[in-house]
This record gives structure tokens, sequence and C-alpha cells, in this order.
DNA sequence: TGACAATGCGACATTTTGCCCCGCTGTTTT
DNA sequence: AAAACAGCGGGGCAAAATGTCGCATTGTCA
């Protein structure tokens, strides 16, 4: 972890808990941590300096995660973008990568999970694929988050387009996606 | 579709019924449909003609689909490349995309939604419209369906791939007069 | 034949859902 | 500016779906 010693991570995400918890696992590995609690907070840490690597959550009060990810790769095009969130779904991880993310990972995630996330940068076409089909909830979980990401987040017209009730659809909104 | 008219859309996925069905459709549309077994064949197509676009099933007999993508994109920077597959999962969707794939989705997926995923970069109005997202309902229909195929009708064993109780399967297998 | 998995189904507790109704916040219309 | 409108989040409640357990029956295979 020694090429770690010195290194500038900005962390954004606006779970007081997570970050603190972070960032003092980070710090104890050596790195120079900065935090942000939203996307805004985070162009102005960016207008500052220029971090080498960055943790960014999706789903935060105001504005996502991922509008963020164009700036941070525009500030620099060796910065280390890993997205971090507790409601992963394929549609925005594919959406992460093409914005210039280096990786996508599921909360929870530990601060090794995060540092070997950050560090893998070369893709590999070896890596195996699942065994098991995907289980009915995540695959409706999958789905929900396509659809909703056609409708720019817009739940009513999700919840109309998918020919559910509105009601409904928030509650599953609400919910962590299910496991594998 | 009319743009579609004579592009060259390669599909590579080992599982014959769901090319023929997919093909067919494809040529529907006007395309010029190539289908590939394996990835080998699939690089033996290759060397004699430079699709527009392809499609690849990740999970297959041999080599993953992810081997396959490198040699797509080096065959054309403007080849539409959609990762397509009931094995779908975070990991393997960030890999394709920083492989080079232009979008991923999980099956079932029907052909518009495929062609969508491909990159439809025209402004046609009409389209958005009466293109409804498959309802959830659907498509845990025919995901059960696929899976149970795969298990060869046995309900205990296509329960515990779909991480679903049994009693829950046998059930919704029963009244079911798939509605869409 | 014995062992074992799978099936179909009843019964019941728990969870999810559909539905209606708020209050609040912006945006568009009048 | 006021009113009308759309979207969001959420409370509460009845109806429906699901999870769970148990049990008798039916393959299947060595």
């Amino acid at each position: 972890m020694t090429e770690l010693e010195g290194k500038r991570l900005l962390i954004v995400d606006d779970d007081p808990a997570f970050t603190r918890i972070l960032a003092r696992a980070m710090k104890r590995r050596g790195l120079e941590v900065t935090v942000a609690h939203s996307v805004e907070e985070a162009e102005r840490v960016l207008s500052t300096f220029i971090p080498d690597m960055a943790t960014v959550d999706l789903k935060m009060e105001t504005a996502s995660g991922l509008t963020l990810i164009p700036s941070l790769r525009a500030a620099s095009n060796e910065m280390k973008i890993l997205v971090l969130t507790g409601y992963a779904s394929i549609t925005t991880a594919v959406e992460a990568i093409k914005l210039g993310a280096t990786n996508y990972l599921p909360k929870p995630a530990d601060a090794d999970e995060i540092l070997a996330a950050l560090g893998k940068t070369q893709p590999d076409p070896d890596i195996e694929v699942n065994q098991q089909p995907m289980s009915v909830n995540r695959l409706e979980w999958e789905h929900i988050q396509k659809v909703l990401a056609e409708h720019d987040g817009n739940v009513s017209a999700t919840a109309r387009a998918l020919g559910m009730h509105r009601r409904t659809l928030q509650r599953k909104l609400s919910k962590r996606p299910v496991k594998q």
C-alpha cells in the first residue's frame, strides 16, 4: 500500500456516517482525504485542487453523482473515479462507465475493496460470467432502473409506462436492490 | 426504421432458438443479419466482412462473449456492440463497457429494445410514444419460462435458481393467463 | 426395493400491493 | 398574482400475493 502514500482522495457522499468511516480508513492507509457531501461541494473542491482518485455516490439529496463524473474526468484524465452506490443497477453502471468512471461498486464495500476497484484500471475479458441466472427480483429491479432512466428519473411517468401503481413503484425504489 | 435498411447485424449467441427468432425479427426490420454460434465462428465472420452492429451473448459453450468484444471493436470504431445476456451482472456490464461495448442488456429483451440499445439516434417522435416497455409481469414470465426450460421443467431446481420459493413459483406457473 | 428428489396442495402468518387521501413544491396557465 | 397542474413522499387500510410448514403422492435410480 505504500504506493498510496500521500495520494489525494476525494470522497463524494451525503451520508455523514459513511464518509466519516471511509475517510478514517483511508487516512489510516496513508491517503490524503477530502470529503464533499454534495455535487456542488465537490465542484468547489475541484476548483481548488485535483485529486488523484475519487469515490462518488450516486443517490444523493440533490444532484446525482452521475452528473459529477464528467467534471471529474475533465479535471484529469488520470484520475481514478469509482462510483459507489447502495442502489446499484446495470443501467447506471453502464452509464457511469460511459461517462468516464474507472469502476463501479455496489455498497456495502470495505476500504480494501474500494482501493482494489480504484486500482484495477485494465479490463479483463476473462473474468468469469455468473453461472446463476438473475433472480426474478433482481431482473425486476434492473428493468425498473432502465425504464426509470429512460424517463429521466420521473417516477410518475415510469409507473405509467410500467403499468404499475406509482405508490408501489415508489416503495420499490426506496428499498435496496436484492443481491445477486 | 428506414435508417436501418440494409445495415449489417451480426448476432453472436449459441442458443439456436434465440438466434432464429431474433434474426427473423431483425430481417423483418430490413437488416442484413448474420449469425455466429460461437466466438470462433464470429471471428471467422469478421475476416469476411465488418458488420455495422453486433449483439453478443456472454455465456456460451466455449469462450465468453467478452473476449470477442476487443476483436469487434478493433474491426471498427463505428460498430455498435451490444452485450445481451441472461446471466447479467454489474461486474460483467462494467467490463463489457470498458472493453468497448456500446451497451449491455439483460435478457429477456425484445427486438425493439435491442435496436434501441444499439443506439437509435434519430429523433423519431412516434417511436417513443407507442413503444411501451415490457411490463414487469411479462418480463418475469419470460424469464421464468427460460430458466424453467434450462432446468428441463424441474420446478424445484428452477425455484432455487431464481431465488424464489417453490410454492410461489408453483402458484405463478399454475394460474397464468400471460397477460401483457 | 429403499432412498431421495420432486410435486401438488392445504393452512396460516407475513409481506406486498392497490387505492385513496394528504401536504408540499415547483411550473405553467389564466 | 392567483389558480391550476404535475410531481413527490408518505400515512393508513383492505385485498392480494408470498413465504413457510407439513404431508401424501409420484417419479427416479442404483
